[in-house]
DNA sequence: AATTGTGAATTCCTTCACAGCC
DNA sequence: GGCTGTGAAGGAATTCACAATT
C-alpha cells in the first residue's frame, strides 16, 4: 500500500467494483480473478488490479480475490462500515424526491432531514416521514441528528449561501445539484451533479448526427 | 477548426462557458478576454482558448471574444438553437421530480411525458400537467410528441430493458440515473448519473478525515 | 499593447507486459 | 499454470509560453 494521493476516478471505480462484488456474492461465487471480473462487467483487468493495489494486497497470486474479503475491504475503504445521515437543503421537487429515494434502501445512507425557508413547508413531513426544518435551524439540526452529508437541491442563486452555512456547521461532504460553480474550503469535499451540463451534452450529441446529413 | 474527435470533457465545459456568457450578457458586458473570464469564474484561460479553438476562430487577437457572438456560437454547437422534448421512464419520486424540474424553465428542454408500468399511475398527469403513459406505448408516444431525449429514472434491474425499447424506438440520447452499467449501440449517446457512486465517494472522503486522527 | 491560437512541456490516467508468487 | 502487483509504455488532458495578429 502506497501513501500516494488517490484519484477521484479510482474512488469512483471502487464503488463500481463493490457493486459487482455484491452481485457475485449473491450468486455465491467465492473467488474471482481480475480478468473474470473485467470480462463479466466490461472493465479492464489491469485497472482493477492497479486500483486495488493502491490500498493493499487483497489478492492471492494464482487464485484471484476472495469475493467476501474484498467486499469487506472496499466497504471499509469507502467508509461504508458506518452509517451516514443525509440532510437535504431545498424541499422542492428534487429535494423531496431525494429524501424519498428508493436507492437508499438497503444501504447505510439515510435521508434524515429536509431544510427550506418556505413557511408553508416547515414543520411538515414527507410521505416516508422525513421532517422539513427551517433552514435557519440548519446548524442545530445537523448536530442533533448527526448529519454528515449535505445535499444542495436549490437554485444556483442561493446555493453558495446555503453551502457556507453547512460548512460553518462543520459539514465536510456536500453533493450539489445547483448548476453553478461553488467554492469550498480545503478539507471539505464537494461533488456537483450539473443537470444543465448533462442535458447540454446530450443536446450536442443529437446535433452531431444531424450535421452528417446537413453537412454544414 | 479541426476535424479531430472532441472530448466529452470539452463539451461539458462548453456548457459551463455558455452559462458564464449568459451572466456576462445579463451584465451588458459586450466583450471578454479568456483571461478575464478565467479570473471571474475560476477557470483556466488556456483551456478556454483551446476548447473554443476546436470549433473555430471566435476571438479577435488583442480584443478577446464578443460575448453575444460567442454565446450564439456555443448555443449552436450545443444544439440549443432547437428545442428538445424529454421523455422520462419511471414515474417514481425521482422521475416525477425531474418532470417538474424548475431548472428546465427558460431553457429549450421540456419534459413532455412520463412512462410507467403501474396501472394506478397511467393516465394521470403531474401537478404541472405532464401526462403519465403506459411504458408499452413508448414507441408511439415518442413519435407523437417528438421526444428526442430519454431519461431513465427506474431501478437498475429494469433499466437495460427500458433502454433497449427506447433505442428501438429511434432514441439517440439517454440520461440514466440507474446505478448500473448499461450497453448502447454505436450512435446512441448515454450519460449515467450514478448517485450510489457519488454518495460512496463522499462517504470515502469522510473516512479520510477520520484517518488523520486515528492514524490507522 | 493586448490577446488569441497553438506547439511544446507537463501532468495525469490507462493499458501493456512480465517478474514474482502461489 | 494461473494470477497478482507493478514498472514501463502509451495516451489523454491540462498548462505553459510564445509567435502571430489586430
Amino acid at each position: 500500500m502506497k501513501a500516494e494521493k488517490i484519484s477521484e476516478l479510482t474512488i469512483d471505480r471502487l464503488s463500481i467494483y463493490l457493486r459487482c462484488l455484491d452481485q457475485l456474492a449473491n450468486k455465491n461465487i467465492p473467488t474471482i480473478s481480475s480478468q473474470a471480473m473485467a470480462a463479466e462487467f466490461k472493465l479492464n483487468s489491469a485497472q482493477i488490479r492497479k486500483d486495488l493495489a493502491q490500498f493493499g494486497e487483497f489478492g492471492v497470486r494464482g487464485l484471484g480475490y476472495s469475493v467476501e474479503n474484498l467486499r469487506d475491504c472496499l466497504k471499509r475503504i469507502l467508509g461504508l462500515n458506518i452509517s451516514h445521515n443525509i440532510g437535504i437543503i431545498g424541499a422542492g421537487n428534487l429535494g423531496t424526491a431525494l429524501a424519498e429515494y428508493e436507492g437508499f434502501l438497503g444501504t447505510n445512507f439515510r435521508a434524515v432531514a429536509l431544510f427550506d425557508n418556505a413557511a408553508e413547508k416547515i414543520g411538515k413531513v414527507t410521505k416516508r416521514g422525513v421532517p422539513i426544518y427551517d433552514v435557519n435551524d440548519l446548524a442545530v439540526i445537523i448536530k442533533q441528528t448527526c448529519i454528515d452529508i449535505i445535499v444542495l437541491a436549490l437554485p444556483a442563486s442561493v446555493a453558495q449561501h446555503a453551502l457556507d452555512q453547512a460548512v460553518a456547521a462543520g459539514i465536510k461532504a456536500v453533493l450539489s445539484f445547483a448548476p453553478t460553480h461553488l467554492h469550498v474550503p480545503d478539507g471539505v469535499k464537494l461533488k456537483t451533479l450539473d443537470l444543465t451540463v448533462c442535458f447540454d451534452s446530450l443536446s450536442h450529441s443529437l446535433g452531431m448526427t444531424q450535421c452528417n446529413s446537413i453537412t454544414d
